[in-house]
RNA sequence: GGGUGUGUAGCUCAGUUGGUUAGAGUGUUCGGUUCACAUCCGAAAGGUCAUAGGUUCGAGUCCUAUCAUACCCACCA
């Protein structure tokens, strides 16, 4: 299929000078997956790890969330894959009901037709090449950006398998009683014409008016009793009092107590209505009497029904006022507010209108307002459901990280309503219940041509119910659909329960609870042991990326840009687990920088070798290393390699991936390769073959650690390392390509050489800044002259003395001494002690610059003094310390331990302060 | 009304059982044509960790209160 794995034609054996992403993110994606690397097999003798990747909307692009969820999960299964599991990380595609027919509609919009012009069947068909042109989208960007998922096993929630799931799902629920039929008030959105759950419905607080009118006492002959003040009640929605059927006051309120059981007028409709008492109403809100609207409050719905008040529904389902209304059917409902409060003022019932700002729901998908409507609709009944699924998360069957997400889960299943399901769309899963002309009504879990006649009498005078399904009712199957369930297929057996679920805080309720749910009632399991919630990724000013106001970020662009590997591991360092990020294009540009840095050190490290390196693990370099930095570099790369694999396992994810960059940059980069230069240089071959194999060793981890993260560069690399693949099948796949490398194991650490090149880092740090600091205060032909000159230096080195020799040529290197001048001894001679000179202590060592001419005696011994000062306040500090009894007794061990060093070193530098300032 | 975050260097952010003198990137200043890298190297300045109390031998980290800010749930008509 491809021509990969040759090395890319008119590259010549050097790799180019800087790292070009657009060349390397095109080269390595199709190999994999042609190798299978993607498709992992049922392997007994392997464990699985499984990701079901939550699926993108068919609606349009992906954007920076999804970005985000992505590299989380590549970067977790890309690391199990290397430790050894049978990794899974399946994709697909949801088909977005209300959301997906929304787009769909709106192009026809703008052919001037509806979906009513098309019908039903029509539109369907138009909905599903809306998802064809765009499901190949969603999966070239997945491809673009990394994600190593298994396109064998792709799935989308409107395939017959899920398809299947959600039938059987459904008459589960429907026989066993959980799901069913009735008259509720729901929220209606009159643009989409359709139910909403509480969920999709977004309140917005909007400057309104609270209107106070007065309801008057009906008289005996029915009529207005002009003698009494009648009823004061205070709305938001005038309009609505035309559908009042009773006004309810607290019981406590000694305001209206008379008027408790008495009969009052509506106004306009002229309909007598009684005043009824409920503990609902609040004493201190408005007048404390509440007009009762029973269709069009869902707290009026409450009342009405304790007090067998009719319920009038006074809307049409586009919004419109209907026949019940009066004077004002087939007016919009801001017109007849208009017209009601018009006539309510000119009929004296009127009494004030006072500016209020209250919350007005929205529709999510579109933003109309949403109206409570009564209306017969399916529902889940939620109680019986939740109580297995918060017991799963308390006893820790399902681990939701960050930890704090538990709480809000918790408050949301124990405070559960009842769910409305029915959509009144056409895309979806259309809800699987026939009714037969004589009344009878069944639900099926078979395929919907097959069901031909009722269960009960035989008829074959049936009807499918017109609605379909809420979208999150197949996305709560999802971690169990896509793997075949309901037949206990082979891929269920192995990969189900799934390991982790990944996705973002905001759908915790919308999703994540219901597979919880779904996942125990239908499987008898949770369907994921851990719940890893990501934070939003919001625009430069910390708005919300959307498409209406045009801060929508597209990642593909960014990974044009500055590459897919830069983007993923920008978007994982630059956060934490559940918290928002800001996004920005300078976080995507240092993290290409470290991409050309880690190309530029594979370089060098190549440049050095002999030889390609072995392309496995087990090739490990000599146990027993000669040079300083090689055991240096090993023990600290151990160090790393264990961090980072625990990092891991604590979900903290962008921790190690700064953990590594740091390590690559400054340890490995900085310190080891410009150390390593010198034996890289030595005269001794073996020597030079021994750091070039070490350094080769240290970056293939290194490359590894960091391939979870920036997959494609990590590859080129670890090709180039290994002389590029072979076209040898009989190499082991992990062999072949690093995707399918053993996760790294820590060499072996060793304190005393970590202790010794510290020493070192820190007599070059100190050597650097003296040289720093001269020069800067220089005049200018001074300053000239120290410029890239190599100065003078003598180290009295102490007990270190015999390892500062043997470092002496890295010293001279990285500290630009010259070595001809570079003394080092266990104690110095008064020669090697010129007057002018700078005295830097650094532990037990000293080191004597004699920068000729540059050192000004009394800033030196204003140095010299300030330098005792703080060495002097250490000691005090640490000897407290170290003498309260509190802290010795129950401090840990190695704390103690540290102190008692910081002050044994304070110790000993004090002296040799002392005396330098005596001179 | 209930709940959850956030507040740390000019800016953007890390900091997970409490343990040295709080870190990174970026920006600023100074220096650098060392044969991997100027997408680089070296150095410096810059923080009373929002405020006030408390617990503790020890607090950025735990507790209480306050202020600022963001979000979630509920919906008082």
């Amino acid at each position: 299929m491809t021509d990969i794995q040759d090395k890319p034609e008119g590259e010549t054996d050097a790799m180019a000078k800087a790292y070009s992403h657009s060349d390397v993110e095109a080269r390595w994606y199709d190999w994999w997956e042609a190798q299978g690397y993607f498709t992992p097999q049922r392997d007994p003798n392997k464990k699985p790890y499984t990701i079901i990747m939550p699926p993108p909307n068919v609606t349009g692009e992906l954007h920076m969330g999804h970005a985000l969820t992505n590299a989380v999960e590549d970067i977790l299964i890309r690391w199990k894959r290397m430790d050894g599991y049978s990794a899974l990380y399946l994709p697909g595609e949801d088909h977005a009901g209300i959301a997906g027919q929304n787009v769909v509609e709106k192009e026809l919009a703008k052919e001037e037709i509806s979906r009513h012009d098309l019908g039903r069947e029509k539109f369907l068909e138009r909905t599903w090449e809306w998802m064809n042109l765009y499901r190949p989208r969603i999966r070239y960007q997945l491809r673009h950006l990394g994600a190593s998922c298994d396109w064998t096993r792709e799935c989308f929630t409107m395939d017959p398998g899920p398809v299947r799931a959600v039938r059987t799902v459904f008459k589960h629920l429907y026989d066993k009683g959980l799901i069913y039929k009735g008259e509720r008030i729901i929220n209606w959105c009159p643009r989409c014409a359709t139910t909403l759950s509480d969920l999709e419905v977004i309140m917005e607080t909007e400057p309104g008016f609270l209107w106070t009118i007065r309801y008057p006492l009906s008289g005996p002959d029915g009529t207005a009793d002009p003698s009494h003040p009648g009823i004061i009640v205070a709305t938001t929605r005038p309009e609505t009092m035309l559908g009042d059927t009773g006004v309810a006051v607290n019981p406590d309120d000694p305001r209206w107590k008379d008027m408790i059981g008495r009969t009052v007028l509506l106004p306009i409709m002229n309909r007598p209505i009684p005043v009824v008492a409920d503990s609902e109403v609040e004493l201190d809100f408005g007048t404390g009497a509440v007009k009762v609207t029973p269709g069009h409050d869902p707290l009026d719905f409450e009342i009405g029904k304790r007090h067998n008040l009719p319920i009038i529904n006074l809307l049409n389902l586009d919004g419109t006022l209907n026949e019940n209304a009066g004077p004002y059917a087939g007016q919009r409902v801001n017109q007849a507010r208009k017209g009601v409060v018009d006539r309510l003022e000119r009929e004296g019932y009127l009494i004030k209108v006072e500016p209020h700002t209250h919350n007005v729901p929205h529709c999510e998908r579109c933003g109309t307002v949403v109206e409570p409507i009564v209306s017969d609709q399916w529902f889940v009944s939620m109680q019986p459901l939740a109580g297995p699924a918060i017991e799963a998360v308390r006893n820790g069957d399902v681990r939701i990280v960050p930890e704090r997400f538990t709480k809000v889960y918790f408050h949301w299943m124990e405070n559960i309503r009842d769910w409305p399901i029915s959509r009144q769309l056409w895309w979806g899963h259309r809800i699987p219940v026939w009714y037969c002309d004589n009344s009878h009504r069944f639900a099926s879990d078979q395929s919907p041509e097959t069901v031909t006649a009722c269960p009960e009498c035989a008829s074959t005078q049936i009807h499918q119910d017109p609605d379909v399904l809420d979208t999150w009712f197949s996305s709560g199957l999802w971690p169990f659909s896509t793997l075949g369930w309901p037949d206990k297929t082979p891929d269920y057996e192995y990969f189900y329960p799934t390991d982790v679920m990944e996705t973002g805080y905001d759908i915790l309720f919308f999703w994540v609870a219901r597979m919880i749910f779904q996942g125990l009632e239908n499987t008898g399991q949770v369907p994921f042991h851990t719940v890893y919630l990501h934070g939003l990724v919001r625009d430069e000013q910390g708005k919300k990326m959307s498409k209406s106001v045009g801060n929508v970020v597209d990642p593909l662009i960014m990974a044009d840009k500055y590459g897919s590997d830069a983007l993923r591991m920008a978007l994982i360092t630059n956060s934490s687990p559940g918290n928002d990020q800001k996004f920005s294009d300078g976080r995507i540009e240092q993290t290409a920088h470290f991409a050309n840095k880690l190309w530029n050190a594979t370089r060098f490290v190549l440049s050095a070798a002999e030889a390609p390196a072995p392309r496995t693990a087990s090739a490990e370099p000599p146990s027993q290393p000669h040079s300083l930095p090689d055991r240096w570099i090993l023990s600290r790369y151990s160090r790393i390699v264990e961090q980072t694999t625990r990092m891991l396992e604590e979900y903290q994810l962008g921790e190690a991936g700064k953990m590594l960059q740091e390590f690559v940059w400054s340890e490995f980069c900085d310190w080891y390769i410009e150390a390593a230069k010198g034996s890289l240089k030595s005269d001794s071959a073996t020597q030079r073959a021994e750091t070039s194999r070490i350094a080769r060793y240290v970056l293939d981890g290194l490359l590894r650690l960091l391939h979870p993260y920036m997959p494609f560069l990590t590859e080129e690399l670890w090709q180039n390392l290994h002389g590029w693949p072979s076209k040898d099948d009989s190499l082991a796949s992990s062999a072949k390509s690093i995707m399918m490398a053993q996760w790294p194991t820590p060499h072996s650490t060793e304190d005393g050489a970590e202790r010794d090149f510290t020493l070192i880092m820190e007599i070059i740090r100190e050597i650097r800044n003296a040289r720093a600091d001269a020069v800067r205060d220089a005049p200018e032909n001074i300053k000239k002259e120290m410029t890239g000159r190599r100065i003078e230096a003598h180290i009295a080195g102490g007990s270190r003395t015999a390892m500062l020799k043997q470092e002496a040529d890295t010293l001279a290197r990285l500290a630009r001494l010259d070595p001809a001048r570079l003394t080092i001894a266990a104690q110095l001679s008064p020669a090697d002690r010129p007057d002018k000179a700078t005295t830097l202590v650094v532990g037990d060592t000293e080191v004597v610059l004699p920068l000729a001419g540059l050192v000004d005696l009394d800033a030196e011994k204003k140095r010299l003094q300030t330098e005792a000062e703080q060495t002097e306040a250490e000691i005090e500090r640490t000897e407290a310390l170290l003498a309260n009894e509190g802290f010795i007794g129950r401090a840990p061990a190695n704390v103690v331990e540290r102190e008692r060093a910081r002050l044994a070193s304070a110790q000993e530098r004090l002296p040799k302060l002392r005396e330098r300032l005596k001179e």
